[in-house]
DNA sequence: GGACCTTTGAAGTTC
DNA sequence: GAACTTCAAAGGTCC
């Protein structure tokens, strides 16, 4: 049973991308090329951040088919030289190449199918862009003239919850003692990348659609519709992203992402060897059959 | 209690 | 500079 929707999840994706102009995609978009929506320098044309999400959905994006086969994918940075002034070179960029995703491990529900997984963006022309409601811009108390009280979400205590309750010191030596305080430091995370935060605005709503509790299947999910978006919706996200990594770097001007290196034991080696043995645990702790690689794309003119 | 699963992207490390 | 590794979020599962 578990196999036989594995397959026929499978199956559904072996045939997505729905073929641009073979009708099965909501909205057929335009070729990636559309000058009309860049800049006399190729760049895209965007708003101000927060203009997005107060405004109008905006209208579907280009989208060509080399975004949907890992093919060089042009995309460069909005024009906001005079947006951020505090970025680096490859901050903020959007990728340059796309790669398709694999194959699903998980079965997937029945109430989140195939056409569930990859709404048209622009389902309710004219709605307003749901807005963003990622807790990281909303500024906290650290951020000068900001009299809000909380927190930026990127410190939490190194356990990730509540500090621990007070102890008796003087059973400690100096050096636990210096080890315990080291530990008690708060941790600064990583800013949100654009996926991140896209996963955290519209992980509730797949949760909804489909039924699902599985944060790894869900995320499977995410990661299909991401691919799914047109390149003007990424792009929100993409400068969200930026933003958020300009306050981090604001906040934080001496914090590397190095700090957290080995903050979290992975079992790399592990993993490794699974990948080069070919298995890999999914979030059932089975190893699924290994799938045959799926075919290339090809779009449906030439099949 | 903590690693794992899964996703993408940014940034760090290694060669 | 390419390739590889780690970590961000999330919550169920497993050890």
């Amino acid at each position: 049973m578990y196999k036989e929707t594995v397959y026929s999840a499978f199956n559904l994706l072996m045939h997505y991308p729905p073929p641009s102009g073979a009708g099965q995609h909501p909205q057929p978009q335009p070729p990636l090329h559309n000058k009309a929506s860049q800049s006399p320098h190729g760049v895209p044309q965007l708003s101000p951040l927060y203009e997005h999400f107060s405004s109008p959905h905006p209208t579907p994006a280009p989208a060509d088919i080399s975004q949907k086969q890992g093919v060089h994918r042009p995309l460069q940075t909005p024009d906001l030289s005079g947006f951020y002034s505090l970025t680096s070179g490859s901050m903020g960029q959007l990728p340059h190449t796309v790669s398709w995703p694999s194959p699903p491990l998980y079965p997937l529900s029945p109430s989140c199918g195939y056409r569930q997984h990859f709404p048209a963006p622009t389902a309710a022309p004219g709605a307003p862009y749901p807005r963003f409601t990622h807790p990281s811009l909303m500024l906290g108390s650290s951020v000068p003239g900001h009299p809000a009280a909380i927190p930026h979400p990127a410190i939490v205590p190194p356990s990730g919850k509540q500090e621990l309750q007070p102890y008796d010191r003087s059973l400690k030596t100096q050096a636990e003692s210096k080890a315990e305080k080291e530990a008690k430091k708060p941790t600064i995370k990583k800013p949100l990348n654009a996926f991140m935060l896209y996963m955290k605005e519209m992980r509730a709503k797949v949760i909804a659609e489909c039924t699902l509790k599985e944060s790894a299947a869900i995320n499977q999910i995410l990661g299909r519709r991401w691919h799914a978006l047109s390149r003007e919706e990424q792009a929100k996200y993409y400068e969200l992203a930026r933003k958020e990594r300009q306050l981090h770097m604001q906040l934080y001007p001496g914090w590397s992402a190095r700090d957290n290196y080995g903050k979290k034991k992975r079992r790399s080696r592990e993993k490794h060897q699974e990948s080069t043995t070919g298995g890999k645990r999914n979030a059932f702790g089975t190893y699924p059959e290994k799938a045959a690689a799926p075919a290339p794309f090809l779009p449906m003119t030439v099949l």
